[in-house]
DNA sequence: GTGATTGCAAATCTTTTGCACTAAA
DNA sequence: TTTAGTGCAAAAGATTTGCAATCAC
């Protein structure tokens, strides 16, 4: 039968099946905000966005979202492991839309982040943690400094 | 002549009078304030404060002081040198007394950083910074999470 | 329908700032 | 004196929360 083309009524009428698939197993209500969110997030190429930042995106496409549920959303999706949060400054919050293992630069002057890809750095065996603890995850964070003119 | 005693004026009146001279070399004058802050801080042994612990440690022992000015003597301090920033948590600083070369173990759910000794991790090859930049700090983040019991 | 989700505004928390007052040199 | 430093209270961000209205199922 005849169910691979645009004709069939359920890819018509789903077209961001796999967003809403991925935004119900990880047990969140594909709302109309959440998706778009989820679909500027993980389609729109962007990698390290803040709260605000993606709140203005949001805007700029015409999604009606309010603040409150776009950190409401970074903070349900970082839970269900679609983004990743980048701890880089104190009183800001980064998201990383990247989950892969891989660490970061990050310009305190600028306020940019850029990844560094996970196999440029390689970490050698790590201490064993404290008593009654186990390792979670491993930030590396390479500061950087504007290089003056010369 | 006899001058490695108490006796001697010198040290009689300048009983913290190391802790002076390095806020001096720093270029900041030794009020009452800084000269209790520095104290608490570097002969204290304490290690990682956050500016509101800072300022009550103070304030129990009794030394008058503003949170306002806690955290303009730890940024203070920080650019001379004498105090580290901590990044591990976003909306909250952590200042590290220790200056040397190491790096953290973090557990979110305690708040609790502890030292992961400097040569416990040795980093291999950096990648190179991005074109205009070059590395000014490097951080590396264990983050830890508290082991269930059984 | 019914329970989860949203929006808004207010609340909270950390940190910074403005300015009159105080203290170091 | 004179200038830097301090305290206070108010301001400024960033994030969270409470609750009525709204939406997904």
């Amino acid at each position: 039968m005849d169910n691979m083309t645009a004709r069939t009524p359920n890819t018509q009428k789903r077209p961001f099946a796999p967003i809403i698939d991925r935004l119900r197993e990880a047990g969140l209500r594909p709302t109309r905000q959440r998706l778009a969110l989820a679909r500027l997030l993980l389609e729109h190429g962007q990698r390290h966005i803040t709260a605000e930042s993606l709140h203005e995106e949001a805007l700029r496409e015409g999604i009606k979202v309010s603040l409150a549920t776009v950190y409401n959303s970074l903070h349900q999706f970082t839970e269900a492991g679609l983004l990743h949060e980048v701890v880089v400054d104190p009183g800001k919050s980064y998201f990383d839309t990247n989950t892969s293992e891989h660490h970061h630069f990050y310009c305190p002057e600028t306020g940019e982040i850029s990844d560094i890809p996970g196999n440029a750095i390689t970490l050698p065996e790590l201490p064993e943690p404290p008593d009654g603890y186990r390792v979670g995850h491993v930030d590396v964070i390479i500061r950087l400094q504007k290089q003056g003119p010369n």
